[in-house]
DNA sequence: ATGTAATTTGCAACAAAGTTGCAATTTTTG
DNA sequence: CAAAAATTGCAACTTTGTTGCAAATTACAT
């Protein structure tokens, strides 16, 4: 009689507590990226700050959830994909943000291109970071 | 009998200052791009840490700079190259971060390649990072 | 089920990063 | 060279993130 975040949790060995399943279910229960602050706002003052931070820490080490970089220097957190083990994120998808109502998404089934290095540059990992309008506000 | 980065200033109609200069010799004697701190480290206490802060913003409004996201959520600065006209950034080349000396390049020369969205989403512009090791670390 | 060990939380204090208003200085312009 | 415009430094403040520690909660082994 576990819910979907509890096992998630005990499959990655952290004690299932009240704010990690909150904070966990506000990731399912949206589809695009989420902020700290997006977080803070929508959990009100059930928990601490801190608290906050520890867990978005804690799930982006098990490979729970894996942050995204954006311009304006905000982090971003979503949901991982089942493939990503503890610390190695299989994260070359592409992240959308949309400039109309400023989302991020995981366009998970979209693989990042091959990209052709210059001599000497040898290429380990992309991130790709795609900007426009979403699927929602093109209405 | 202007230097290099006084000809730069005027052409972007930005008074000529102590400061403004000595930022952006910086920008072109490294071919890496610099984060706040480095250049608050490289100019010492010459002026004060909102000094720069407004030079950078200044820099990046007119188009003479812009600015790169990293995954550890500092922001990164580099010289645009001719065609960045003001605000309009044509940014779209890939950003190289080397894992050994965690020096940033820009990569001009490449171009990222198409990228196929899905039903929906539409693209307006793109930026990739690629993280591996660059050409003097390889040795 | 219960007591103990291990983990997690909240609080407070702190550190780092960035912003804003304003008076004083510097640069530009005619 | 003088007046107007722009830039700078200072101080105060906000926002964002970190750390140590005592209290509370969770996990685990009987």
């Amino acid at each position: 009689m576990s819910s979907l975040a509890e096992n998630i949790l005990k499959k990655h060995h952290l004690s299932v507590t009240e704010s990690r399943i909150r904070i966990l279910e506000l990731f399912q229960h949206h589809h695009n990226a989420l902020a700290h602050a997006d977080i803070e706002r929508q959990t009100g003052d059930l928990f601490d700050r801190v608290t906050i931070y520890r867990t978005l820490q804690a799930f982006s080490e098990k490979g729970i959830i894996h942050s995204i970089p954006t311009a304006d220097n905000a982090v971003l957190y979503a949901l991982c994909k089942e493939e990503c083990a503890s610390g190695k994120h299989s994260d070359n998808h592409i992240h959308f943000i949309c400039e109309k109502c400023q989302n991020t998404y995981c366009l998970d089934h979209i693989a990042i291109p091959a990209i052709q290095m210059p001599a000497g540059f040898k290429m380990k990992q992309a991130g790709l970071i795609v900007e426009g309008i979403c699927k929602n506000c093109a209405k």
